[in-house]
DNA sequence: TAGATTGTTAATCGATTAACAATC
DNA sequence: TAGATTGTTAATCGATTAACAATC
């Protein structure tokens, strides 16, 4: 029992599926594995491999079946689940996701704000923001698997505990502490600050295009999305 | 002239940088490559291959020296460079990042920000809100190079279009569309919805961990930040 | 000396791409 | 048939890890 559907996989199927439902909206039937590989940048070969790993055929010259790749891939990925989650830290962060539009397209909601301090709720919030206190019972009687943390750096580890006592499964770290994936409780983590710093080290060293090279080892360079 | 500092080792320097930094704070003179290792999330041997690469030496039994290994990490990465940034898009994410208190040691600074409509200055906020027209001049009178982009879905096109021409070499993406790195103008695109579809796809297929195994293939597995 | 850690080579692992036969 | 695209194999590429000699 290999690792079918790793990482990278599942990341590319998830664009796909975001792609197709675009392409359906326009009212296309069909797609090339050329359409799908310059949409998500990578090579045709890979998306035909996908499918083909994934055993969803194309015709050998009418492409794929939007709307079959789109049903297929639902449900691979899981689509009909209801999925709800919390926020821990009602800040500046933590509101500005609580009313991310992208979420309503892509079946998410948030259930509740969790916060430390009593926080107003700002206008056009529909969740209730509770007390971390609440927490534990709050996830417990919700059936909440996955949670967001965007709490200041030093209150981090302490809710990392929190949130992993609580029965937390996955956790979407938005905090600049690095935290770690155990076996009950999957982390990703997103450091805006380690992002912006490496994107400012690229473009130095992606220098000026044609004339005017920098010093060292400037070379141009493919680079894509994370 | 080969592809040093690739995009995976940039990330682990950013990484250790801050790590060191830490360590510094904490009254710490050495560390060994195991401790970086695990701060990380990468083998020791990843770590002295890296210093290696870089040609930072250590000692064979005490480890590596945190000043040294700070200062010519801030060589290598340019800490010295002022950094200013625009973002375009003032609304809820915008304005979040705009006060996200890890640029401040990061050496960053919020140049102004941008939007379409006139949007009130949040209190708190030190930057000037200007408008889109604004742009092209503010970027060049100011010497901008990098640029986040935080509109909603459907100005996203378009604002990359403004923001190239008006000579920006790199934007980080939060906007759901993705946009692809040209020679002029490296793109890294954060994709917040699909990060949470992704981490739910992982809680899922990482199942209940020793006990109620779910059906097809679901093993666990390492995963770690993106 | 004994023990621990670096520095470096070789092996491994895995993902992507190139290429092409099959076929609609 | 000619042309285009899939499906799949083999080649490539690159990053990480394992292992161990060197050495402090």
């Amino acid at each position: 029992m290999k690792n079918r559907l790793n990482k990278e996989l599942v990341i590319r199927l998830l664009k796909y599926r975001r792609i197709l439902n675009q392409l359906k909206n326009l009212g296309f039937e069909k797609v090339f594995s050329n359409n799908l590989g310059d949409a998500i940048g990578v090579a045709p070969a890979l998306v035909r491999k996908d499918f083909s790993l994934l055993v969803l055929g194309g015709n050998k010259r009418g492409g794929y079946n939007i709307d079959y790749l789109s049903e297929q891939l639902n449900r691979i990925l899981g689509k009909t689940r209801e999925q709800k989650i919390v926020i821990v830290g009602m800040g500046k962060i933590g509101t500005a996701i609580a009313q991310y539009k992208g979420f309503l397209q892509g079946d998410f909601e948030v259930a509740a704000g969790f916060d430390v301090r009593a926080v107003d709720v700002p206008p056009g919030l529909t969740m209730p923001i509770l007390s971390l206190e609440d927490l534990p019972e709050y996830v417990a009687k919700n059936h909440i698997e996955v949670a967001i943390l965007s709490v200041p750096e030093d209150q981090a580890a302490e809710c990392h505990r929190l949130l992993k006592e609580a029965g937390i499964r996955g956790l979407l770290n938005f905090t600049p502490v690095e935290l770690k994936t155990t076996p009950n409780c999957i982390i990703h983590n997103i450091n805006i600050g380690v992002e912006i710093e490496n994107l400012f080290f690229q473009v130095i060293k992606n220098g000026l295009p044609l004339h005017l090279e920098l010093a060292d080892g400037a070379g141009s360079e493919e680079d894509d999305s994370e």
